[in-house]
DNA sequence: CCCATATATATGATCAAGCGTATGTAATGC
DNA sequence: GCATTACATACGCTTGATCATATATATGGG
């Protein structure tokens, strides 16, 4: 089933999702408990939308050990790219987008750093 | 008050709101007996919905005589112009977006081409 | 097997969205 | 003033979204 603009739209509307989706645009992938920490939300809400996202075909996961790594849809159409793409940078510079990124990368022992660097 | 992501995205993610403002892109401004011929759908549903997009501050709109046009804000920022555009494109060949413009141009006495012609 | 950590889901409550029908308001013409 | 056309809004209703708290599941290490 295709991705409608209903559902990608619908998922953007919701600004804890679109942090998400703009943090996992920024880096390659990013587990559960980073997004957790670089938006400063709890645990079960960041999940909940995840699930979401999933559901609505606009991110995939791969669990590794303990952690369970999100990223977007390999097969994300274009035009959707092109959206979150526009829309990452008619907000660079707003609250809180701007700072969710700065607030991942000053998180300590994230798991990726952790076990490969 | 600025447009939001969660203002501008809440209000594409209803197809009838996303429907009329892809028809406002295309045409300078419609009336809403035009919209509604268009969209194939009853009056109060697209006025409800017209009037979310007004209070938004997504469309404008301008009385003359009996009739309301509406089109898009002037001063709606670049990037949601863009995000606009980029869906515009991604959805053109998609139901119900592609038939609309038809179903619009087929519409038997347009205010406009009544009035003015 | 038991425990700790990471993530997911269930529960119950609150609040908002969207709908069709009915009615109100505004402009025009007679 | 009255009727007509165009548009807006109120009402009652149903459905769905979001939340915090609590609990379940999964993995890895002792």
């Amino acid at each position: 089933m295709p991705l409608t603009t209903e559902s990608l739209f619908r998922a953007l509307a919701d600004p804890t999702r679109l942090r998400c989706l703009l943090l996992m645009r920024g880096e390659s992938e990013l587990c559960v408990c980073e997004l957790t920490h670089a938006l400063g939300e709890i645990q079960p809400k960041i999940s909940r939308h995840l699930a979401q996202l999933r559901e609505a075909g606009i991110v995939a996961d791969r669990r590794q050990g303990l952690w369970v790594y999100y990223r977007l849809h390999p097969e994300l159409p274009a035009w959707a790219l092109e959206v979150l793409r526009i829309t990452a940078e008619g907000v660079a510079n707003q609250a809180p987008f701007a700072t969710d990124h700065t607030a991942l990368r000053e998180m300590p022992n994230r798991p990726g750093a952790v076990c490969c660097a």
